[in-house]
Formats: C-alpha cells, structure tokens, sequence
RNA sequence: CGGGGUGUAGCGCAGCCUGGUUAGCGCGCGUGCCUUGGGAGCACGAGGUCGCCAGUUCGAAUCUGGCCACCCCGACCA
C-alpha cells in the first residue's frame, strides 16, 4: 500500500476530548474517529490492527477445538425473561420495540441466543462437548463510556460459550480455554497476567481474568511476590489474623472529639495510629440494612460484602438511614449498642486488643474498647480491600499491586443458562440431565487500546509487530530521484512476496514529515532509502521499538527485516 | 444519575467579564514558487447557522432562561 493513496489522516494536535493515551493515540494516528459516546468509526489503519488481533483470536479458538459461529445482535425480548436477565441487566440493555411493538434489545452478551440456539438442536450427550464461539459488535448502553475503545458503548468481541456433559468436562473445558487465552495473548505481544476474579452478575462458580500490565489500567491487579498467586483486587483474598486473647482490662470511656468525623482527624485528634480505630460502615442492601467494622486503615471491599450476603445491591447508607440505626450523625458512628442491624466484622478487628469507636453520639467517641467483650458480633469475614504488603494467603510471601486492563474473562458458569432456559440433554441412561456451561470473552477492539496503552513513548505508538496494521514502513527521503523510486519498488515487491504488510511512503513530502508519521502511526520497522547509502548500495533500517538505525546491503534488507521483527522483544 | 467542566472554520485555541458595524490567531486544506535526513519558507486563496431555541436590547459570540451534545471524577464491565 502506499501512503500517497492510504487514508491516514493524521493528526499533529491532541484532540482536546481524549485524555488516556491510547485514545489520543489513535485519534491521532488516524486509526479511528468518533461517531458519538463510546461509539467509534474504524479507519483503514485501525480496522487492520483490529483484524489482526480478531485472526489471531480465530486461529487459536480454532486450533483449541471451538466452532466459529455468527449470531444475532437483535434478540428478543423473550429469551430474557426466560432467563430472568430482561429485568435483572438494566439500563445497560439497550432496549427498543419493532413496528409490532415486540420488545427487543441489542446484545451487550450471547448466552440466551446460545444457549437457545443449543438446546434446539443438542439432544444427546454424543453430541457434546460443543463449543461454538463468535466474534461481533457488541452494544452495551455503558453509565459512563470513556477512554476512547477502553470502554466503548459499542465493541468488537470475541464470545465462546462452552457445554459439557460432565462437571469434569466443563473443567476440562475451561482449562482449554485458559491455555487458549494464555496463547493467545502472547501472540499479540503483550504483557499480561492471568488473575482470580469475582464472577460479576453473568454468574458461575469461578473465573480468570486475563489483563493487560499498563499503568493506565482500571484495575488493580493483586499478585505475590513470590508464589504465583494472583487475583482483581475486588477478589484477592486476605489470610485471616489470629485472634488476640486479650482484652484492654478496662472499662470504655467517652472522650469529646468535636467535629472529628475521618479516620485522620479522629487519629490525629487522640494521637494514636489509624490501625488502633475501628470503622463502622453502615451499608443499605437489598438484605437489610448491615453494619461492617473495618480497621481505620483499611478499605472496605463491597464486592466481598456482596457476595456473603449474597445481595444484589448494595451502597454506603446516607445520613438519614445512619441515624436511623445508630441514633447519631454521620462520622460518629460505632458498635457498642447496636442493634437492630446485622453485625459484620473484618478478620482483623479480631487481631485488635483495644480500639477506637464511634459513640453513635454527634463529637463523641469510646476509647479502650476490647473488641473481645466490648460489642456484639453477627460474623467474622474477609471484608477489606487487600494492601501492599500484606501477606499471600497462599504462602508467605507479600502481595503486591499492579494496574491492569482487563482485556480477557473466562467463567465456569454451570448450569445457570441451561438450567433457566431448559438446555438439556439425554445421558447414556437416557435420562435427561443439564447441560454444563461455561463462557469466555475477548475484549477485541480493547485488546488493540491496551496494545498501545502498554507500548508507546513520546513519539507515538510503538506495535507490537503481530498488532502492527503494517509491518514495515519504506521511507523515500530526498528529492525526487528515479534510482531511489526504482529501489523502493524493488524491495516493496520483494517485501510483499516475502509475507510482510508493507507500506511505501511515496508522499512528496519532506522527511521530517514522514518520519513522525511513521512514528506515530507505530509501524515496527522502517526502511529509509536515501541518495548516500543508496550509493552503496545499502538502506537503512530503523527498529521503532530500538530506535537504533543500522546500514544493511539491498539484497539483504529482507532478511534484516524478518530478522528485526522476529527478535522484537529481545 | 450525583459532582465538576467545555461547546467559536477539519484540529487546537483567543474574543465573552465591560454588548457595537467586515469574528480573530496557529495548524491543516487549495494554487503557485521554492525546498527535501526529523512536522521548512514566501505569496495568494477557500472555509464560520459563534451547539440549539427563546428572551432582554436600537443592536447579542458576548447578558438571561431552557434544551442538547461532549469531556472529567464516582456506581457498571470485554
């Protein structure tokens, strides 16, 4: 392709509404333009990578045994209520009616029309395992898009939903798919971690996310420093403290703290560490009102709450809901006394022999509390957040934190579809059982962002060569020469004969020009033809990644091509 | 939805507070000359419903009200 026909309309300016990397950067490369919230146009350059990422993808779920299907993106409104999601998934379903006033909905995910589709035709357990896998524009009427393709109300993914006969089947089946995502995300030429994750409303009974290392990431990836173990941080366990025995040996007293509501000021107030105050957070759930205890130095981890109350909604009360329970304002709240409310306490409040406390009494707070004897506790749980540094709950070592981008999901999701859709099959006794599930995504279009969220510098984009809409870029600089032209299109030729996407900038620009483009658009390698070395009969070749320049003779500039890409990471 | 902010040429911005006649600047774009190793230079030129609607006023980009769109922070997710 040349660049002098190739639509890549860059651009020297950052776009005012962009502000993560990777969507100025694309913006700016001319890969892509907004049509409206969270919803992007791919350009000839950004289409490309996406394709090559979607290939990938393809090639490995097609080697990993799955099935490439393509279903509908208009489903009706039907199969949800079936499977109890038309009311459960909310605003995030983009809902409309047809001319017959039949409700329908943009998928945002594909387990009822899979599911659907299997149980029609699937009756035996000869004819599992299945898995059938799609690549499609998704829609999901997101709260806040943002970030340019990182959270797009509209995006491009991979979907694979497996059924098994057999629990044994189905894990088998999930390990397939986590060797495939494993390969797959490799190949892209990305640093990544796979990692524990909470399940989320798609439901199931465990699940990896793959992510994407890049400081820029939405979340926080907990990982050991020295064990393997590693996990979201909404779902990293913490190891359980051992309990104290002892107790303060005295009686709680009151002490005025006057308009002291934070954890600092309260500390800061009675000159004692954040870790010897308690924190009472009183929590509205679809279960009831609960109140959580935390040390003052953690955080509260309200997907752990969730999930052992197995609630569906849950959010710090306001301050009307608090006084209701706790008979005192906002800032002052604390255990002793109360009632009326469930009672959850952090594994730690039982590693502390004497705490700080709210007096549920507006600038009032109880010293010398022994949680021990001093208040009343429904259950001990894993309610925080954890810390750097905090210990593995798988050996000794210390977690540490990192950022991610969550670019991949698997779960075992059981028989929660085949069970509310009816999805079953006959075994070999001819009795009709559930079939086993599990689902796996891709984020394809994020996949492409999070490349260039991890590799770029000042330039612009740095592909990795398996993303790179184009392997190698020929630079012409000089004036118009016929020897440079004829050597240009010589090794063109011989480049795309020799399997490398190659563009030639035939542009009558001058050099400076081509070469920020060449940088910022990321292309791996450029071959710049000038009249000096071209004497000599040499190029040169320029890795972007190295940003090195080297003099290699004509006949050998393919082979120093394959040679620079296939030692990218070295 | 709550909080904060922005809308003026394709892009980035100034002008608005303190209303005034042809609405500016840089980049980009077109034509010509010139130039060709890191976003050159000169000349000429095209391009604007000042987000939309209403109001105030002799007069509105500018003041007032309503609406819309977009961005950032929070709850959601590939």
């Amino acid at each position: 392709m040349r660049m002098s026909k190739l639509h890549v309309p860059t651009l020297k300016e950052d776009p005012a509404d962009a502000e993560v990397i990777s969507h100025r950067l694309m913006l700016r490369a001319g890969m892509i333009r907004k049509l409206t919230a969270g919803v992007y146009s791919y350009l000839p350059l950004g289409y490309r990578s996406l394709r090559k990422v979607e290939q990938i993808v393809r090639e490995e779920m097609d080697a990993s045994g799955a099935q490439e299907v393509f279903l509908p993106m208009v489903q009706p409104a039907e199969l949800w209520r079936e499977s109890g999601r038309w009311d459960y998934y909310g605003t995030e379903l983009l809902r409309f009616k047809d001319r017959h006033e039949r409700e329908c909905c943009l998928g945002p995910t594909h387990e009822e029309v899979i599911t659907d589709l299997v149980r029609r035709d699937v009756r035996s357990y000869r004819d599992l395992p299945l898995n059938l896998y799609q690549i499609q524009t998704k829609f999901r009427d997101e709260i806040r898009p943002r970030f340019g393709l990182m959270r797009g109300r509209e995006f491009v993914m991979k979907d694979a939903y497996s059924f098994d006969a057999t629990e044994e089947g189905a894990e088998a089946a999930y390990l397939i798919m986590r060797d495939a995502y494993e390969r797959i995300f490799k190949r892209c030429g990305l640093q990544f971690r796979a990692v524990e994750a909470d399940s989320g409303p798609i439901g199931g009974s465990f699940s990896h996310e793959f992510m994407v290392l890049a400081n820029t990431g939405e979340d926080i990836v907990v990982s050991c420093d020295s064990c393997d173990y590693a996990a979201n941080l909404e779902k990293a366990e913490i190891k359980p403290c051992s309990p104290t025995e002892k107790t303060t040996g005295s009686e709680p007293r009151k002490v005025a703290t006057p308009s002291m509501k934070t954890i600092e000021e309260v500390s800061q107030f009675l000159g004692v560490t954040p870790s010897q105050l308690i924190k009472t957070l009183i929590l509205r759930t679809d279960k009831g009102p609960v109140a959580v205890l935390l040390r003052g130095d953690h955080e509260l981890n309200d997907i752990k709450v969730k999930n052992y109350l197995a609630a569906s909604e849950i959010e710090l009360a306001d301050e009307r809901l608090i006084n209701e329970i706790t008979g005192g304002p906002m800032g002052f709240s604390g255990p002793v006394g109360l009632s009326g409310v469930t009672i959850l306490a952090d594994h730690a409040i039982r590693g502390m022999e004497s705490a700080v406390v709210g007096a549920n009494e507006k600038d009032f707070h109880l010293i010398d509390v022994s949680p021990l004897t001093g208040f009343k506790v429904d259950a001990y749980g894993d309610f925080r957040s954890a810390l750097a540094g905090d210990p593995c709950p798988r050996c000794q070592g210390k977690l540490v934190m990192s950022r991610g981008i969550e670019v991949g999901h698997i779960f075992k999701l059981g028989t929660k579809y085949s069970e509310s859709m009816n999805a079953t099959f006959l075994d070999p006794d001819g009795k009709e059982t559930l079939m086993i599930m599990g689902c796996y995504g891709i984020g394809v279009s994020r996949t492409v962002a999070a490349a260039i969220e991890q590799n770029h510098d000042d330039d612009g984009i740095i592909f990795p060569p398996p993303l790179a809409p184009f392997s190698v870029m020929i630079t012409t600089v000089g004036a118009k020469s016929d020897e440079i032209d004829a050597a240009a299109q010589s090794i063109y030729e011989k480049l795309w004969q020799s399997g490398f996407d190659t563009l030639l900038d035939d542009r009558n620009e001058r050099p400076g020009v081509k070469f920020k483009d060449a940088d910022l658009i990321g292309i791996p390698v450029r071959l710049t033809i000038g009249k000096k070395a071209l004497a000599e009969g040499k190029v040169e070749l320029r890795s972007r990644r190295k940003k090195e320049t080297v003099l290699v003779e004509i006949e050998k500039a393919v082979d120093a091509v394959r040679e620079m890409i296939e030692n990218w990471d070295a």
